[in-house]
DNA sequence: CTGTTAGCGCCTTCAG
DNA sequence: CTGAAGGCGCTAACAG
């Protein structure tokens, strides 16, 4: 590997002069300028880049930590992400933990010291996992809800969705089209989105004075397998739910699967409404009733967020991005003879 | 952040003395360590990996590249690769790169300069992809095949599964059972590992006189989804397979929920035949007739052979895997009533 | 505008 | 066995 004095020597001029040209951040004249890039042509010099990062103090390296890439959701943090760093001179590096502490963690060591920021999806991860190895240094932005109970983020920024609000606006949709008896498919257990979007359920019911009925709220995980899952399950009950609110929009477009299969007319028969708006909700049939927290959105916010961060911001900021609710084609007020 | 001289200067001892104590490097006296480590927790101090590998020349960070990190295939190999990496003190980071040509570019663009070994499954990316960024310094071991056509790894280290051999002995099996009209359920259009297992399925056929009916090869992706959508087309036509091939077991699990789903009994009125041999497989029910070609020892074998060179083999190496046919209860011969 | 020089933090001979 | 000194490849002041 030939190195910048190598270059410089050929061309007959100083490291220094080499550097700049390299690096654009000082005029050098054109003539030696050309011979400079001669000399990098013809030795297929590439600048050091761990020489260049340890003697700037700086590493354009960026971790994204999320429990699973292959969730649309996900890949659209990880898009906008990546959008907003690149133009930033940053790379990012994406891990999948599966929702593993195990593997988030194992991330955080082996990535430790490598990395000059960090955009992190905890699904079981707190304070103590993370402050041990990623010191001072380095930008931390919580992207979602940490778990209840634990520390909240502190030192560094934090950008959430409002699930308790989405959750219970959606249902509160449900309410009030007339439906009664309103099930949730859940997403994965003791998840803090999951855990946050069933206490907003559950507020919705109980602010309107209705039941919560345990039997109608069912175990799951964020992908459409659970949704079918779940939707068979509620609809071979004695007395079905006439609307299921899902903890996101992949379980929906599960449901909605899975209760055209088994012949159940969406909305006519059982409404439906997700959480995300993720881009096929929009593209089901019919298109999806869901909250609308567009996963780009959060992406881009926390990319921000680390940007300002990495170029001196001190002060922690919280933010709590908002939703909306959209309705479109897959919510209808329960058939009048209620249940089937 | 603390440095090694800081430690040093605590302790009263030389930089050189903590060095050694840090890396195990060389004895130092009981007294003189134990002042030092105390110094270490006392300034917190952790050694700068960037330093370190600065000096070193040789940074301790891995590349797996992969298409699809949900697929259980592939969190299966990075499982293996982990578990080898461990052990000989590297880490890796895992990156997905959903199969597009374009992600596999940016991640080989931005680990540039950062890591010293690389495994790569190539859906897209060739020798002239790879060449500009990971130059001399780093390993590379391909995983599974190249493009057709292309060229070869050559300087690299190189391990694959045997996706024609495997491919025919799957349907030689079907074959010899008496079936005749097989279908192929194939993996994403014009990947290396599809387009090969479609080469071995075609000449099973032909070996054995058989006519390849090409309304019943049809595409698909490595996802349960593709398997179910490919089966229900399949078993919808009018003159339906007695038997289909699927291009791995995701598809074939798809395949065989969506052929109960229809009332279909497997093996009684399909067989079902896998490839890969995943966890999942020996579960279903019936359990899988597959290929056996595990993906830990894929892994295995491919993070060994990038340790060997990381630790000065020279001559690259080539290995073509083992595999084997492993006939469970989703194979039968076809009702003696041809067709349904 | 260009060249010289002193680090960045660590490792590693090489004397003592 | 321990300490001093040089170097990894690059950047950034600071002279010239």
């Amino acid at each position: 590997m030939a190195t910048i004095r190598d270059v410089a020597r050929l061309a007959g001029v100083s490291v220094a002069t080499v550097s700049h040209v390299v690096n654009g951040t000082h005029y050098v004249s054109p003539e030696l300028r050309q011979r400079v890039l001669e000399a990098i042509e013809a030795l297929n010099y590439r600048p050091n880049r761990l020489a260049r990062a340890l003697s700037r103090k700086a590493v354009p390296l960026l971790a994204l930590v999320v429990p699973d890439i292959s969730n649309p959701y996900w890949s659209c943090v990880a898009r906008a992400v990546q959008d907003v760093v690149d133009r930033n001179g940053y790379s990012v590096i994406v891990c999948s933990t599966d929702g593993l502490l195990q593997r988030e963690v194992r991330f955080l060591q082996s990535l430790s010291g490598w990395i000059s920021g960090l955009i992190l999806h905890a699904y079981h991860v707190t304070h103590e996992h993370i402050d041990p190895y990623m010191g001072e240094g380095v930008a931390v932005v919580i992207i979602g809800d940490f778990m209840a109970g634990h520390d909240q983020p502190r030192t560094w920024d934090h950008v959430r969705g409002d699930n308790e609000g989405g959750a219970q606006a959606a249902v509160e949709h449900l309410i009030s089209l007339g439906h009664r008896r309103i099930a949730f498919i859940q997403g994965p257990a003791g998840t803090p989105s999951s855990t946050r979007r069933l206490t907003g359920f559950r507020r919705a019911l109980e602010r309107a004075g209705l039941p919560v009925l345990e039997e109608l709220v069912v175990p799951g995980s964020y992908t459409r397998e659970a949704g079918r899952a779940g939707t068979e399950r509620l609809l071979a009950m004695p007395e079905p739910p006439t609307a299921v609110f899902c903890a996101n929009d992949l379980i929906a477009l599960g449901a909605l699967e899975a209760a055209q299969q088994l012949g159940w007319q969406v909305p006519r028969d059982l409404s439906i409404v997700g959480f995300d708006d993720i881009d096929e909700a929009a593209r089901a049939r019919p298109p999806l009733t869901t909250i609308r927290q567009p996963p780009q959105h959060l992406g881009a916010v926390a990319a921000e967020l680390l940007m300002e961060r990495l170029s001196g911001r001190v002060e922690p900021r919280h933010t709590v991005l908002e939703f909306s609710l959209v309705v479109r084609e897959s919510t209808a007020p329960p058939k009048p003879t209620a249940g089937r």
